[in-house]
DNA sequence: GATGAATGAGCGTTCATTCAT
DNA sequence: GATGAATGAACGCTCATTCAT
């Protein structure tokens, strides 16, 4: 908290007028993040393209954004294994929140018996769990994604989910 | 450490008899899982089956030892997504360690080219990755795992890998 | 540490505010000392007066400042017969130091060849090393010191050194 | 006591049938190398040389055996600047023990009037202390000593205490 | 006598949070 | 509203000593 009070030009204690602890300030930065993905995802979306079209453009999406801002995939990943990301998932899953554009995707698609039949949680991981584990490598400089490779890895994940 | 040595009923100093540092003993247990799990893997693997057959039998034999042996499981998550964990994986794609059952599968598969062209890392991360994030959601709470479904799950993953 | 803080009447962390580690605070006192000395050696200096009146003045306000401050004095026996000291020394014979006014002292009685042919560590060690060690039996109760004996002694020290 | 057991080649607890505590094994080694220099001192002391002889053999002696015993002379130090040297000195200036032969011979000295009117201890610190105060500066590398050093160093000694 | 595994108080340091100014 | 000095429980680790074998 005393470096983002210092990288902020602010005293220690005024994050806290705005922020009731370092959780909320966390979860806070989550939610403007993923707010800024959709946004990506929604800018150019193929609404009326076919299940596999729209899944590709997410996926695509999706990692190109945390291949293209580190920093922000950094927070992305740790939040994702900590205990705030647990929470938040059960939230997701089990709360009151309203439906976002893949939760919508993957219905549709359960619905129209395109994707296998399983739960929403396992259709996650297997659609988009690989693409975030995939950034982490290029992240940490364990592979060099080019094109070819990206569009094999992203089909890869459409393999998985679809019947 | 403090926790650790409570609970095993010793004094704090005690643990450092048997493991010079904090790293060793989260290293050396983690040594011991993954030994666990290749030994359950080996056992009765089907050695000159086809390759689709071998990968289903470590999946499915992963994916059986996360969800039966839930503390150990969470043990290897930590690990995984701690430096301990980036630092081993490091090891293993650029070390001078000697290959394992999955990296060999994974080089016959590439080499009769039954699995898509993608790296070894990216390979790791859609054919077992998933398999892990499962089993973290059945952990959780968040799904109820039944035998098709991990069946459908798993056969998912051979279809994000196979070409 | 712990009883610094104590002794202080703030909390454990307080000290970290002033200095940055316990080597600093250990540094930052023996500065703060020395120059206290420094300060008292000044005082009244016989800057026109022959090497042994300027020789005499330091070693008088030395022990005289060493016996009126034991606590002072402990610090600076301990700080001297460890680790910092030894570096303080080495930085002070080798390192870049600006001059302070016993090296200035000794290197005019050296070039005017009133002292004998000796290092500037042993000269140290003869001329000053002595007092300290008188300070240290006379603050352990050894001995009960008068002006006769200081006297004595602080001319003996001149006597080791003159040629 | 690890250490020192792992050295001796015996077990850590073995020491302890042979010295009631750590502090009690600094004592006896303490003990055991004074009276290795006693030895040294006495072997060719010139007994009915005179006073400034015998000093000067004493102090020749001592130097010495600090130069060419550094791990030696680097527990004297050790010794000497702890809360173990302190009640040592003190038993040896209050306490019973028998003299020695240096205290024989300031006490001759003093009898006749050939060094300053001083307590003992002084006499001990004018003495002997800018030696070993010398052999730690060789010790540590800050002076390179060579004969004529030595010779003027322990001639400055003996001024420093002669009347 | 000899062993060495076990102990636990204490070490220097950190950091999310508070609150008087 | 803004500040930043103050807090103190907790961290990983050490080491002189003990005692069952």
């Amino acid at each position: 908290m005393a470096t983002v009070a210092e990288m902020a030009g602010v005293g220690a204690g005024t994050i806290y007028i705005y922020f009731e602890t370092k959780d909320a300030l966390i979860v806070e930065i989550h939610s403007d993040l993923k707010k800024r993905i959709f946004d990506a995802i929604n800018d150019q979306y193929p609404e009326s393209s076919s299940i596999r079209e729209r899944f590709l453009h997410i996926a695509k999406t999706l990692l190109g954004y945390c291949i293209s801002s580190p920093m922000e995939f950094k927070f992305l990943e740790q939040f994702h294994h900590s205990p705030y990301g647990v929470a938040h998932r059960r939230e997701k899953l089990f709360g009151k929140k309203e439906r976002d554009i893949t939760t919508d995707l993957f219905y549709e698609a359960l619905e129209k018996q395109i994707v296998k039949d399983l739960p929403l949680a396992i259709l996650f991981e297997l659609g988009f769990g690989p693409l975030l584990a995939i950034a982490r490598n290029h992240a940490l400089g364990f592979i060099q994604l080019d094109d070819g490779m990206i569009e094999r890895a992203v089909e890869g994940c459409w393999h998985a989910i679809r019947r």
